[in-house]
DNA sequence: GCGGATCAC
DNA sequence: TATGGTGATCCGC
């Protein structure tokens, strides 16, 4: 039975975990190869549709579709870092294993015990997901794709019918790839509004059952049907079969459910009989330890790929091998995952439900993959353009940044980021422009001949400028415009949360963008152009060069040439100090006198041997918990 | 506070 | 023959 050990890793972690030995041992190279193919699979292994598929060999079609790539190169590298991060935790639970720890493992029970004590089962929450949800709105419109495998997003999979999942296709899987393990793949474009209309109708459905449902993503939705199954008399099951029932009938399309005391295993639940299926976990403690003990640490939303592995490593596949290491856990992966695996051990989550538009964002960003580019020129225009998108986007959400952040990928698809504290909070693409250039030619010169294949800029530390209908310069802004985001959002409309299937695409939020932007009157544009001015207008008289400390002159060109007049005289380690706040001298003082590719191993390297001293005091971990509200805490 | 990493969707 | 974009969190330093 056990019907969820198909996702099981293959072989690799376990090959390294049941090992005794302390070091490294010969065969260490084909568990290397085992666990990056067991990566390769990509991380929406555990979706559906998967069961019958033989892994082994998809796994090899990718392993020999993707080897020699840069891809693949880089994937073989944090593949092989995780395995000696993995290592370093083994060892440390051997040193712990030595020591008394009761203390521990009593701290481990007294959690327990308070986790208990709040257990709620009196909620019937239940989990929405539409089954394949892209494909299912092209089936409708194209009938005959419904017999053979197809998806949708091309170059890489966005989503794909049941079809091609049995070929082992999924979404997340470079389009090349997913043509080989099965050639005959029909691939659709995408087409946004189509699916955004879809989506609506689903909703409307659902606000009949739970009006205060919570739109967890644009496919994906959670409600409380508590007093639903109340007034009507039904039992939760039937519920949601009439609930599901009603969406088929009215929208044409399939979704699967689950049933739960809470979010968490609703979510899970929800998994269990897709496609077009519902599973209830009934709200009673047995049967939820019952459920958690044999699930396996991956269907827990919040434990990826890699966590997956370093929990393996010490023995922990399934949620209730959990307990076992109560007493470690704290120790090796930090409080944080602690608490969250103690939580995953009991089935424990939320239940509350709520729509999502009281969550207030933290961040606004944008970037994009582009042919390799490496000449400085093409690189600060890609800039240029990267911050006028991003100038869009603050102005949409009405936010303005105190801190600018910007990520690149290098060609090797190595990501680095950097950030820097503008004296005032900004939204303006040249202000944007002007305090991420220094950021970028600090890493060319860093990177001599860097070559990029993406590049973005997010705006975080955000400060709202529409706060009780007073702009930031106190002025009464329009009120229809001001009133408007959050009742788009409210509605479900989703623009800011992941969207279908798996991914977010840019048009999508491209076309709920141009809604809004009709909506947008004449006066509030008018207010926005005289607020640029006069933001203009302080920037000339506040900026500094960053470089030099100088003032500059006001129109880009003469920036431009002033920058790089700058940067053509100072090292890099002054311009690194006068950009950013005071780091530590020692290693930019290193890094910049060492030679560049001795300084690229260097930092490849880091997470290595050297620094293990450092490392190995405590290997922390997770993420999680904070998902847009978790409010079982 | 910064930069790297992980995760979800 | 070219492996995504947005947002969040956590951790070590």
């Amino acid at each position: 039975m056990t019907p969820d050990r198909e996702n099981e890793p293959p072989n690799p972690p376990q090959a390294v975990s049941d090992r005794p030995q302390p070091s490294r041992t010969p065969s260490d190279g084909d568990d290397a190869q085992k666990s990056l193919k067991y990566h390769l699979l990509g991380p929406s292994l555990t979706k559906a549709g998967q069961d019958a598929v033989d892994q082994q060999n998809v796994s090899e079609v990718i392993y020999n579709a993707s080897k020699g790539s840069k891809f693949f190169n880089n994937e073989e590298v944090k593949d092989k870092n995780l395995t000696e991060k993995i290592n370093r935790i083994l060892s440390r639970k051997r040193q712990l294993e030595k020591l008394d720890l009761s203390h521990e493992r009593r701290k481990a029970d007294d959690y327990i015990a308070e986790l208990e004590m709040g257990r709620d089962l009196s909620q019937v929450v239940i989990h929405i997901d539409c089954d394949a949800f892209y494909a299912a709105v092209e089936e409708l419109d194209r009938p005959e794709l419904k017999d053979v495998p197809m998806a949708v997003g091309k170059g890489v999979l966005t989503t794909c019918n049941y079809h091609a999942r049995k070929f082992g296709c999924r979404s997340g899987m470079a389009g090349f790839v997913a043509m080989r393990l099965c050639p005959q793949l029909i691939c659709l474009p995408l087409n946004f509004s189509k699916y955004s209309a879809k989506a609506e109708e689903v909703r409307s459905v659902l606000a009949d059952y739970d009006a205060r449902f919570e739109s967890a993503s644009v496919d994906e939705a959670y409600l409380n049907l508590t007093q639903y199954c109340q007034d009507h008399d039904l039992s939760p099951e039937d519920a949601v079969y009439q609930l599901r029932a009603e969406v088929h009938e009215k929208c044409k399309i399939t979704v699967s459910a689950g049933i739960a005391a809470n979010a968490k295993l609703a979510k899970i639940a929800s998994n269990q009989n897709k496609p077009n299926g519902q599973f209830r976990i009934a709200s009673d403690r047995q049967t939820i330890m019952e459920f958690m003990r044999s699930l396996p640490t991956r269907k827990v939303n919040g434990i990826g790929r890699v966590f997956e592995r370093e929990l393996d490593g010490i023995g922990i596949k399934t949620c209730g091998d959990i307990y076992a290491h109560r007493a470690y856990l704290s120790q090796l992966f930090g409080q944080k995952a602690f608490q969250f695996l103690m939580q995953c051990y009991l089935g424990l989550g939320r239940t509350k439900v709520q729509p999502a538009e009281d969550h207030e964002r933290k961040s606004v960003g944008t970037e994009s993959t582009f042919r390799e580019l490496s000449a400085p020129d093409d690189l600060r225009e890609k800039l240029r353009h990267i911050a006028e998108e991003l100038e869009g986007d603050l102005k949409r959400t009405e936010y303005k940044g105190r801190t600018l952040c910007l990520k690149v990928k290098l060609h090797s698809y190595e990501v680095l980021t950097r950030q820097t504290a503008p004296p005032f909070a900004i939204h303006l693409a040249d202000d944007l422009y002007k305090y991420g250039l220094p950021m970028l030619e600090r890493l060319m010169k860093e990177i001599p001949n860097m070559k990029l294949r993406l590049m973005g800029l997010r705006a975080t530390h955000i400060v709202s400028t529409k706060k009780a209908g007073i702009d930031f310069f106190g002025r009464h802004k329009a009120t229809a415009s001001s009133s408007k985001p959050p009742a788009a959002l409210q509605t479900g409309k989703g623009t800011d949360d992941g969207e279908w299937e798996v991914w977010p695409e840019a048009e999508f939020e491209e076309a709920a963008r141009q809604e809004r932007d009709d909506e947008m009157n004449e006066l509030e544009k008018l207010s926005q152009e005289q607020e640029k001015e006069a933001v203009s207008g302080i920037n000339e008289e506040q900026w500094v060069c960053p470089i030099c400390s100088l003032s500059q002159p006001p129109d880009d060109a003469s920036f431009n040439s002033h920058i790089d007049f700058c940067l053509s005289r100072q090292t890099i380690k002054e311009a690194v100090k006068s950009t950013a706040p005071p780091e530590s001298p020692k290693p930019q003082a290193t890094l910049a006198t060492r030679p560049p590719p001795a300084k690229r191993k260097a930092k490849r390297g880091r997470p290595k041997n050297e620094t293990v001293s450092v490392d190995q005091g405590r290997e922390k971990r997770r993420a999680f918990f904070q998902m847009p509200s978790t409010g079982s805490d």
